[in-house]
DNA sequence: CCAGTATATGAAGGATCATTCAGCTTGAGG
DNA sequence: CCTCAAGCTGAATGATCCTTCATATACTGG
């Protein structure tokens, strides 16, 4: 992340040689293994060792503490997650915004399914004060990337921008946690992926200002009705 | 909530006097606010009783074990919300797909809204296997209700109503989550609620399947093209 | 092959915490 | 006013856990 993280949370020491980085590796997938297993509670700097197959003793090398594994778990997997929206993001400037959310929904999916059990540990996990400033930091991370993405539609834009991106970020997100915490078949999930693209292009439709030859009436306006139509 | 809790999670015994439902009630708001200000790490039953003005044995006496303090914290409020979600649906029953979701997401808000500090603090504590099972007993429920609330519409019926409910609900659920937990000002939060239902509504009209009468072509149309725009 | 550094070990210290229980106080009914 | 049940107390118990450090092993450059 581009936060420098607090000294307390710092890593003891970096690998140096092979062996040791193995060794981090494992400490890593042994605290997501047992997030899943156990539950957050019973996360134990024992059971992490023992399932990482190595002594409490080598974590503490790494590690200050239990608090800087958790936090550097989560800023391996935030880099790399914001990483791929930036680049999808990039990719789509001038785009339209059909093509836009496809992408973005489409990396943001992705991102978080290629290791859905990481995905799933990390939403278990608890969360303390440091882990929720780095997730703030992912957020308005994302948030540039998308807004300026959006500020660059070719077929589109919009009177209130940030609302609008908030929204469809706030949207996402949301969604996304939501199948992995009910845990829906991945038949269902990915369903559900479609029509979350279907919603947020719908949604984009129905909020872009009209464009400047505003002929009154005709098909032009129909996807008006959509806000107007009071309830 | 409908399902009987496991026997190893019933309360202890149930306050007869006055004095011993002030006693509870002083427990569960102290639990939500060690929740709050401390964090789930350091929810302890000492923390919990002190701050409740009560000693450890007291809370033990109705409660068999944290965890069963825990899900009983969380079985209350989620009767509630699912009460209020479940009246409001059946409320709309035959009504127009826009009134229907003005009325769901409105009150799904409100019920998260009310005790927006309970909310969080439930968001927060550490998701454990008994708890996600009243969760999902909670989705169920509110599947149900929205699920015959959509089937009633007077202007709209679906060619996969089940999946267009999971995907409306987990919007829905997501984006109320994502913006308790980003604490969005409440200013924003509230622009972020409006634009939720205009999203919610565009989505229902984009998958809604054409009445019988299909003209060729025409405005009744125009909203599809929010689909079929390959991206 | 050797010295020096990196890495690994795991028993032990010290702290925190969940839970119990024997005794105390308060309220209700007669 | 008396008695009994309901309600409350909090020190003590036993378990669990985080963290350290003295010691042992593996690697690397020379």
């Amino acid at each position: 992340m581009a936060t420098v993280p607090p000294a307390h949370l710092t890593p003891r020491k970096r690998p140096r040689q092979a062996r040791a980085t193995v060794t981090v590796d494992a400490i890593f997938e042994a605290t997501i293994q047992v997030l899943l297993a156990d539950g957050p509670n019973r996360l134990t700097t024992t059971r992490v060792a023992q399932r990482a197959g190595v002594s409490v003793g080598t974590m503490y090398q790494y590690f200050p503490h239990k608090q800087a594994l958790l936090y550097a778990l989560n800023e391996r997997y935030l880099e790399i997650v914001a990483e791929k929206v930036e680049r999808a993001c990039e990719a789509q400037h001038g785009a339209s915004i059909g093509q836009m959310v496809d992408a973005l929904v489409g990396a943001y999916w992705e991102a978080k399914t290629v290791r859905s059990d990481v995905t799933r540990a990390l939403y278990r996990s608890a969360v303390e004060l440091d882990t929720e400033s780095l997730i703030e930091a992912f957020g308005r991370r994302v948030d540039a990337a998308t807004a300026a993405m959006l500020a660059s539609a070719a077929d589109a834009d919009f009177a209130d921008p940030s609302v609008v991106n908030t929204t469809l970020l706030t949207a996402i997100f949301g969604a996304v946690r939501s199948v992995f915490e009910r845990n829906l078949p991945s038949a269902l999930g990915g369903e559900v992926r479609g029509q979350l693209v279907v919603m947020c292009r719908s949604y984009l439709e129905a909020v872009k200002k009209e464009p400047e030859r505003a002929a009154p009436g005709g098909p032009a306006t129909a996807n008006r009705t959509v806000i107007d139509d009071a309830g």
